[in-house]
DNA sequence: TTAAAATAATAGTAATACTATCATTAAAAA
DNA sequence: TTTTTAATGATAGTATTACTATTATTTTAA
């Protein structure tokens, strides 16, 4: 059961609106787990197909090839962190308060499930930090953002920012330092995975509190 | 001419070392010319054995695959980093002004060229800002780094991170600030010329001052 | 000057990333 | 309800990629 929210993403990431049929659905539903699962180099829409029950022909109905189906997804998570934090910041005056709602959202948006049933968004939160950076880091960056296929982060950075600003009007960074925060959270999870010696953090399970604590910390300085 | 800097990597990264024959020298000089130029994604062994009036079979006596290669370009880029903020930090005694240098060493290295003159170094650091996440976000992430093949970004890590231990003793992340300021050196200056709105800051040509500026900012608030 | 090592030439395989065509099923409109 | 349309499935095929194997030739070193 959905709770009924509709994350609306560019018409030009996919060919057939994925999160209006059953196999759209079913796509991105197992996209999600494959990727995870296996990392997005071993994935490929055959084992997709048959992972589903489906063929290679009718996911290349719905997305031109995986790498879209990728900055799909991202996209999605993005959609979802941004809704998420308006939600939840609502009613909050306090824009050091704002930000902390916003710190906590990158490290645990997923455990604030919003119901959408085929999307595991725990899941997909570890897409975004163990392959994020790969829907943006091409050759075809350009083109792509030029059809407008990184405006939800952008939207992302740009609520962010405006909190930040909001916190020190005087500070010089607010773009950055959303973008930031957004990027080490995922990082610093993926750090004291699988590569510790890069960070002083360490995440039990999914306890990623100092991770949070961190990123409080920076903010603060920052904006004292 | 070389003025004689040998930068040794991990032998797990090769099958036969690159750097002490002609052909693998070629191999480093033009996969960083075609890697830079086209992309890490359309870039293949079989493009580079044209290029250099080679054969595919040959290109693989030296490197496994194009995974490996990437690994041990930007392996080849930390080293290089780590040696020279070792030589210009060398009689530097004020650990800010230490850390000043490393930050400028992160943003233009490849200005100071040591002269090995089958690396460009300039070009090297372009794809190591486009491409270098991906040489540690993939699924055999766990088995590479237990063979030691990021160890060299992690002696960077470390080096930095005494830097920033001497400024102040109390500060809670060295590590993870480390990282930070050389991966936010990185992401901004592709923000700035692909995804601007990112970020605040901007980069016109070659000067990147104004990411330089930012990280000292961020270093020395967090730092105070 | 001969042996060993490195490279080139050639060929081949399995997997990947698609595209095309036609048959079947499901949904919507008449 | 039928009939038209849209969506999906089944099947096949192509070009490229990521390799491996074998043998010939060239370079280097003993």
């Amino acid at each position: 059961m959905s709770i009924g929210i509709r994350i609306s993403l560019n018409e030009g990431l996919y060919l057939k609106e994925p999160q209006e049929s059953k196999l759209g659905q079913k796509i991105i539903q197992h996209s999600i787990l494959l990727i995870e699962e296996f990392g997005f180099e071993s994935f490929n829409f055959k084992k997709l197909a048959t992972e589903i029950g489906s063929t290679e022909a009718s996911i290349y109905r719905y997305f031109e090839n995986k790498h879209l189906l990728l900055i799909f997804l991202v996209n999605w998570y993005w959609e979802w962190v941004n809704y998420l934090i308006t939600i939840n910041t609502m009613n909050v005056k306090d824009p050091r308060e704002r930000l902390q709602i916003i710190i906590n959202a990158f490290v645990s948006a997923p455990k604030e499930n919003p119901g959408v049933e085929y999307v595991n968004e725990s899941k997909l939160h570890n897409i975004v930090i163990s392959e994020g950076v790969k829907a943006y880091h091409t050759k075809g960056v350009d083109e792509e953002n030029s059809k407008g296929f990184f405006m939800s982060y952008k939207n992302l950075a740009s609520s962010v920012s405006q909190v930040i600003s909001e916190i020190n009007p005087d500070f010089k960074y607010p773009f950055a330092l959303a973008t930031d925060l957004f990027e080490m959270s995922n990082n610093h999870i993926y750090y004291a995975k699988h590569l510790p010696r890069l960070t002083d953090i360490s995440v039990k399970g999914s306890n990623v509190d100092e991770v949070e604590g961190m990123l409080n910390y920076f903010a603060d300085k920052l904006l004292a």
